[in-house]
DNA sequence: TAGTGGTCTAGACCACTGC
DNA sequence: CAGTGGTCTAGACCACTAA
């Protein structure tokens, strides 16, 4: 009875489990797992490749495969629309806050724009017409972690900072708050997808890897969509945290 | 130049996504797209493995590869949690209203214990003594689509429906609102992972797909951690929505 | 029984790394 | 240069399905 691929799998996965395999320690080599297992090497890659794909290993051509440190930043999704959350950030609102707190320095550049948005998009915001959108790429001591773009209705954008490249102190939500549309209410919708080509290659993973497709709708007091905002993360570095009362107030 | 894994998948989730190939229909079989492709059966067996693990494609030994019906089950956590929303749902909670909105059939099997839970839960819930669980196996009209276990302290639980098979209207918060530590807030962390071998006979999928750990939290009024509940789903059958006020109260 | 997908093999060629 | 992982091949055997 041969040895099968999951056996493998699961052997390796133990073995960095139980410690055995440190995380930042290259495993042994896939010629050499191939022997020690008794199959083929292109056995010993397919597992490699499982594990690889959850983000547990790294193999590097020409250098090995390493084991990969521990796993997540937590994004806490209530928290970052706090007001004091935002303030304490620095200019750039909750993406910096949330990354200092966990002793990493964040970077985000910003490309602001204006256009027709996808029409699942503006769908949701009801108007017909155009909107700001803001594309940022943020990063988490010089690593690619997340991408975000925000839709702003243009009506509403316009001539603030909202359709700047700096927002100000409190960002975005500060000032749709200044223009009387603050929000007050949020949505979240999370789905698990593969990346396409492009979000692969800004966040360095495999197009078999996964992640976290984040759709958030801010509402106004009158219930209008004044943001839209769509987050891209590799799950395998990142958990979502999410708080809510029992009874919410309609 | 030989045509690539990449291409075959991105080929064929193209011809998914545009409708040449329809949800439910056949595709032609491995040899058939090798010939097509000019490649070896072995590389269309790895685009395929691809695709299956993404949830886009479900290859059925003698049967052939089947393109899987559409996606997604919402699950609305807040929703979840509203009063109104348990007792129209029938007797079991929020699960069987979740469902019958979408037009499905919800069926439950629970299975009641006490013991020492694990380490994890034991640290939130404060209390180093035993808990009630309460473990679920949930079916959207036929097909195993959840697993979940709540923890609640024995001290809690004893003596209360909270303990039997059956928690009566409105569920486990409403017994616990009778108690006097009806919940207040709710916190969930979301992760991705894949299955153990348990889960993924249960809800049907492969060992490489992929699923959401949800580890819910539930407070009292004075902050205590009345409940934890840890929920298993295949990640490409549902979605998560969350919903929350822009200053939630302390 | 013929045809399907699941899996493993032995070998090959490649791009890349580090000495 | 030798050694690494990435990928593809041609073939094999298996378990399973449907006629």
């Amino acid at each position: 009875m041969p040895v099968s691929y999951g056996q493998i799998v699961a052997s390796i996965r133990e073995a960095i489990a139980s410690g055995r395999y440190q995380p930042g320690s290259t495993l042994p080599a896939e010629p050499e797992l191939a022997a020690e297992f008794g199959v083929s090497r292109s056995t010993v890659n397919r597992a490699l490749s499982l594990l690889r794909s959850e983000g547990l290993v790294r193999p590097q051509q020409g250098r090995g495969t390493v084991v990969t440190y521990g796993p997540a930043i937590r994004r806490d999704a209530a928290a970052r629309q706090q007001r004091g959350m935002r303030e304490h950030g620095g200019s750039r609102g909750a993406f910096d806050a949330e990354l200092r707190r966990l002793g990493l320095e964040p970077r985000s550049e910003v490309e602001v724009g204006r256009g027709s948005p996808p029409s699942a998009v503006s769908e949701v915001l009801g108007t017909g017409g155009d909107v700001v959108f803001r594309r940022r790429k943020m990063y988490a001591s010089g690593e690619p972690v997340q991408l975000a773009t925000s839709y702003v209705p243009l009506a509403l954008a316009e001539g603030s900072p909202i359709a700047e490249r700096d927002t100000g102190p409190g960002g975005l939500y500060s000032r749709l708050a200044d223009l009387g549309h603050g929000p007050v209410r949020f949505t979240e919708v999370v789905q698990v997808r593969t990346p396409d080509d492009d979000e692969a290659e800004f966040l360095q993973i495999d197009p078999d890897q996964r992640v976290y497709e984040i759709t958030r709708i801010a509402r106004d007091s009158a219930g209008r969509a004044v943001e839209i905002c769509m987050h891209v993360l590799a799950t395998h570095r990142w958990e979502l945290a999410y708080e809510w009362p029992a009874e919410s107030p309609t």
